[in-house]
RNA sequence: GCACCCGUAGCUCAGCUGGAUAGAGCGCUGCCCUCCGAAGGCAGAGGCCAGAGGUUCGAAUCCUCUCGGGUGCGCCA
């Protein structure tokens, strides 16, 4: 269903037909060989390469070998291949393989575009991952959208895909929880609490101080540290996860799994996955270089637990131990993430700040030896989001004091329109976040522009209902649609086509931004063709008193439709309707 | 000092894993509705793709070096 798969397919096909006739050597590879449509529409609608990608292989000149091909390319949909430049053959495609674009889209509907390339492999995304110590701040917004909308692309194009949280409850952050919270409990129970320099100070944890005093009244109170420590820290985490999940669902984020760093302390699975590495002769003892140029003023050698973590592509080798005998960080993150390999997950991918950029290799090379090179992980980085408003910088919260939360964002700005902006750039550039902009109703705003283009198509539909034309996908899909012949509505068609196209090198890629632009890029021309209709009144999609020609001219308008809603569903966004 | 990311129009950014004459929005200039499809659209100006080498039929894209910006660099997570 993608037709530049099926023509290459094609030219493939047809390539190794010259192959039996002589005409080229057999054997050849044809990895290399394209069918893409050429940035300039003036070059045909599809070009391909298949001529200089096999030139020097098979030792005959491109453009030779662009002619044979060229006589064996045209048919009933390829009416005319022609040799060009150093030796590309541009084939120019019948009009009715682009109505028959036009009928795919509505045919296949919401799955439009859905492809097999992942070929059911299980997939798992980690992402948000925020310390279970507060409620999810802007910093953690992108991350959450860009996970969410990466999993759905994955999703959509045939993976098996699972959304992973990793509760970061087992390390020295969740004692400081513990500690707040009970200066909090302490304040339920009308004594004035202590907000120590390093504890957090957030409102948000004066409920759960109650909370606490309702469990346990007056008994914790005076009480050593070490008496009420772990239970505090236990209900305080599970209280501020509870906080995130409502955050999280808040932006139209579900996770399918959440899995805790403390579960893993006792469990004999971090101790297992050291084992496993240290037959691999991957674990030993020995004393780290201080890093160059910048030594701590603190620094004395010291002889650690190390993760031979360069024997994978790491630069140095990594602690795995304090000098207090207590695991790094990067001990239970080994063991977790063997345990993703142990479910049997083909592919993983983490999402992670762009702050973390220092911990990629050495989980690359935790995971190639823990998998023996079996599983991939893509480290997916996540840059800064900036907060503007009427492009001043924006950074106090109400709720929080000193952070702006995910709550804050999504009741001023929406969760559609927090969700398209934070995937209008790539995940790696950082991104500016004008709250008076994207709420702005016009072209700026992209989430706007394409939400219009959808309405637009909504009200054609409605429009044509009221004109007493049967405008059902059943009704357009049995429309002619040879009525779609001005070179303005088969660009349309085209761009239609490219959509499956789309989808797969944005899941290839892991880039779920992608999506966003090319609803940009379809909306705008859906905006063209509509803006054309007042000049040139052919061009419109209800033709009056002429049903039959109306109905074909709607079923390009609901094909992009179909494109648009599809993409935001991906995106994780509600399409629009109509706008007010 | 080392590693990773980034450097594309005045500004903010795309560029489909190496394709033909590098694109979009904003801003600027000039146009298109005597509400019925202008919250839009059309056209123009604007570029040494940071710089220098290299790889090859072909480079913004891959490799090396230089410059500039960001992030990170044992006992935080």
């Amino acid at each position: 269903m993608n037709l530049f798969t099926d023509l290459r397919d094609r030219v493939i096909q047809a390539l190794d037909q010259m192959a039996e006739a002589g005409e080229l050597p057999q054997g050849l590879d044809h990895a290399n060989v394209t069918v893409e449509p050429p940035r300039d529409p003036a070059h045909g609608d599809m070009a391909t390469n298949a001529a200089m990608v096999l030139a020097k292989p098979a030792g005959l000149k491109p453009r030779d070998i662009a002619e044979r091909l060229a006589a064996r390319l045209t048919d009933d949909r390829i009416t005319s291949a022609e040799v060009a430049g150093p030796g590309f053959l541009n084939l120019r495609l019948s009009p009715a393989v682009w109505q028959g674009i036009v009928r795919d889209a509505l045919v296949a509907g919401a799955d439009y575009g859905r492809s097999t390339i992942g070929a059911e492999q299980k997939v798992n995304v980690e992402f948000v991952s925020a310390n279970p110590t507060g409620p999810m701040h802007v910093g953690h917004v992108r991350g959450a959208v860009f996970g969410d909308a990466l999993a759905n692309l994955l999703d959509f194009s045939g993976h098996d895909v699972t959304r992973e949280y990793y509760i970061n409850d087992g390390g020295a952050q969740v004692d400081v929880l513990a500690r707040s919270a009970y200066e909090r409990y302490r304040e339920a129970n009308g004594l004035e609490p202590e907000i120590r320099e390093g504890l957090y100070p957030g409102d948000y944890l004066i409920p759960v101080g109650e909370a606490l005093k309702a469990k346990y009244g007056d008994s914790l109170l005076d009480r050593p540290e070490s008496e009420w420590l772990a239970e505090i820290r236990d209900f305080a985490t599970e209280a501020m996860m509870e906080v995130i999940r409502e955050d999280l669902d808040a932006l139209g984020v579900r996770m399918d799994v959440y899995s805790s760093e403390k579960a893993l302390y006792g469990s004999g699975r971090i101790e297992a996955a050291i084992e496993r590495l240290r037959g691999m002769d991957l674990i030993y003892r020995g004393v780290l270089e201080p890093p160059k140029g910048k030594l701590p003023e603190d620094w004395e050698e010291r002889e650690q637990l190390l993760f031979r973590s360069s024997a994978h592509g790491d630069d140095v080798d990594r602690p795995i131990q304090k000098s207090d005998g207590a695991w790094t960080y990067f001990a239970p993150d080994i063991a977790y993430h063997w345990d993703k390999i142990d479910r049997g997950f083909d592919q993983l991918i983490d999402v992670f700040g762009a702050d973390h950029g220092g911990y990629v290799k050495r989980m690359n090379a935790a995971v190639k030896a823990l998998s023996n090179g079996r599983v991939p992980l893509d480290i997916k980085l996540i840059q800064l989001v900036k907060l503007f408003k009427n492009g001043e910088p924006f950074k106090m919260s109400k709720r929080a004091g000193t952070f702006v939360t995910l709550r804050d964002v999504v009741e001023e700005a929406g969760a559609d329109v927090t969700r398209f902006i934070m995937l209008t750039r790539k995940n790696d550039a950082a991104l500016d976040f004008d709250f008076a902009k994207v709420l702005e109703q016009s072209k700026d705003n992209p989430v706007w522009y394409v939400q219009y283009a959808n309405a637009r198509v909504n009200s054609v539909l409605r429009r044509a209902a009221e004109a007493g034309i049967d405008a059902s996908d059943a009704a357009l899909t049995a429309a002619d649609l040879s009525v779609l012949s001005h070179p303005a509505e088969l660009d349309l068609a085209r761009k239609i086509a490219e959509w499956p196209r789309l989808v797969e090198h944005a899941a290839r890629a892991h880039e779920p931004h992608r999506i966003a632009f090319f609803l940009y890029e379809i909306a705008s021309e859906l905006h063209s063709l509509w803006n054309r209709g007042n000049d040139d009144l052919s061009l419109r999609f209800l033709q009056e008193g002429d049903a039959a020609t109306s109905q074909g001219k709607i079923a390009l308008a609901r094909a992009v439709g179909v494109v648009i809603s599809g993409g935001l569903a991906i995106l994780g966004v509600r399409p629009a309707e109509e706008m007010r």
